[in-house]
DNA sequence: GATGAATGAGGATTCATTCAT
DNA sequence: GATGAATGAATCCTCATTCAT
């Protein structure tokens, strides 16, 4: 089942430190600055050891994007359908998706950074994630819950630029709380910024 | 008036051209990945060239961070003062703001990815810039154009990584022009993503 | 107890191979002519493993003078006491000890070098060295066998000169002996040049 | 008369400014670590400048000490024959010798430096004023001013290796005058610093 | 005579990686 | 499984020197 190493109890745990300290020290300074050095200090081995677990330094980079994508594809597995939701429920729905994605990327938030700044397909992985968001909010299109006239895949860049940044920017540093922002992201994205909507804007019937 | 070198007509040449690279090779490849020699053979110069002009492969970094701060401050200078706009105005003017930050961006896509992603500066500059849309946000807020009850720190973040992120992966490529992605960003975040809306969400008297 | 690397047997002896071979190279060529490059050519290495020893090329010309410093101390608290001395075995300990102090240099010529010529320090440890020659004279002094009149740092100045100046003369490339050349030495030193003194420079009572 | 440049005024001027630069800086930080930038710097010239008067850096430190031995030679030419003094002036005389060299040192300090710690030939030069000093003591041993039994090249080297150094010491930075370094280091070279001499240690008849 | 620009040939230092034990 | 020692291939940066004006 194991991919490469990890025979005996002990390997496992030297493989898992290492893969630890490799997705924070990548995160911190990012894949070019963090030497294999940091990692092993990190991880309170020699660089010979690395070398037992991982063929390369590249090779651990791409080990820990392939467990965020591990990890995303559990997380979207539990995504919820979404057509049978009454209109009113949509709003609550839609903030709680919000506060489960924020939570995912806090408890990746290494992962995160990894895959999506320092990994070589950063790009590929940002639209895997968009789409996965524009697949869910077609969904909800159908259902009538969205607006028609929106570029949805604007809409899905959107909702995941807003939740990335909000998470970097006062989720990671716990300045707010998942809910919070949640609620807050919501709002915005839910009902728009102006105060006033012209007069043929009328709910449809 | 000059900083350091390019006293002469062609050492300002030589000297332009080795920004313009360097600007272009950090953007596409990292800073860290990005040699000198990469930078010089782009510039058409050797490596000892390089060092007349810059101290260090950090200082012409720098540098390309300190010349997007000042575009950026010339293009902040220029903000429009919002009170006085009529509530019908404000849409249109709100349209006509990010499609005039897409073509800032544009304009200087490398060194907006330079100054974003690869300055240790990156974090303040990116909050030197939602602060400038907060502040603008709060002043219309102020005049009433702005929705209650919205978070504007959160508004602002979600402008611009709305902005920032559909950029990269649209205008930049040249898969929609700065005019439609500014139409496709404000309908969405001037009207918000639902089609139904509360009973008691009624424009104010 | 050990400083920084060299936990095994030949990591040891890879490092003082290399003290050893710097001596040398900075002993012949001067610490600017040096390359790392000759260095680990002489001690059988290769450049990376020099850094594996020694932080950077400054750093082992710092260790090698210290370590002739170190020697230096031992060698001086070998030294005697100088007062019980009956007058007539002064002559003999005093060419004795320059012996000594030829023999000491001869055994550490290239850390001499180093220390002497090639550090930052030189001119620090050179005033060590005539500074212990100085305070030794005092005692002698005090002891009543040297002459009244003379200026003792002059003096140790001349001593030390003398000795230093006529080991790289003749002494480090095999032309005389220690034993003659103390011997030479001390007949100049210790009365001087002239054939005839004046008539009033009588043994004192 | 004048070898390479110096056609004009203006040249000659600049010439001389880059050799008493080098001689500062060379005197100051040695040959390989003071760079061509530095020389040129301290003469408010180019780099480009430097090569209209020398050849290369190496050049210019060989036409210092080719003037340094021209000076050498100017002031051993007016050292006198010794011959013909009487016995009583021996001591004055050579305490004026002394003096003599300390001077000519102090106003050469600068070249003195170059010539026996910087250049190539400095162990030649070395020899050559030793040489001289030697030759002077011959002709006054000859001459019976000098004890019998001494060994003089090893009184040369004693007589030099004294006044370099206490030059180095006292001289150069003001702390002792010529004429006083002079009598202090005429006082132990003459008569020894030993306070008693065995009984057959008598004036030869 | 002098300059600013440019260069070629290093030179110190780093780092991912391998080897022997 | 793990280590200390060692390495090869860069990479940044320097500096004496040349060129065009």
């Amino acid at each position: 089942m194991s991919k490469k190493r990890g025979r005996t109890e002990k390997g496992e745990k030297s493989r898992h430190r290492l893969m630890e300290a490799a997705a924070e020290e990548f995160a911190r300074s990012g894949y070019h600055a963090t030497k294999v050095s940091d990692i092993v200090k990190a991880a309170g081995l020699t660089q010979a050891a690395f070398y037992l677990y991982f063929p390369s330094k590249e090779a651990i980079l791409s080990e820990l994007v392939a467990e965020f994508k591990q990890q995303l594809r559990v997380f979207g597995d539990s995504g919820s359908n979404v057509t049978a939701l009454a209109p009113s429920d949509v709003p609550a729905k839609m903030r709680q998706n919000i506060e489960d994605v924020l939570t995912f990327l806090l408890k990746n938030r290494e992962l995160v950074r990894v895959a999506l700044y320092e990994s070589p397909e950063a790009t590929v992985i940002h639209e895997e994630i968009t789409g996965l968001i524009r697949e869910n909010a077609r969904k909800n299109w159908l259902a009538g819950h969205i607006r028609e006239g929106l570029a949805l895949d604007v809409v899905a860049e959107c909702i995941f630029a807003t939740i990335h940044a909000s998470a970097e920017r006062w989720l990671f540093n716990g300045e707010k709380s998942a809910k919070q922002l949640a609620s807050e992201i919501a709002e915005v994205l839910q009902y728009g910024m102006l105060a006033h909507r012209p007069k043929n804007d009328l709910p449809k019937a």
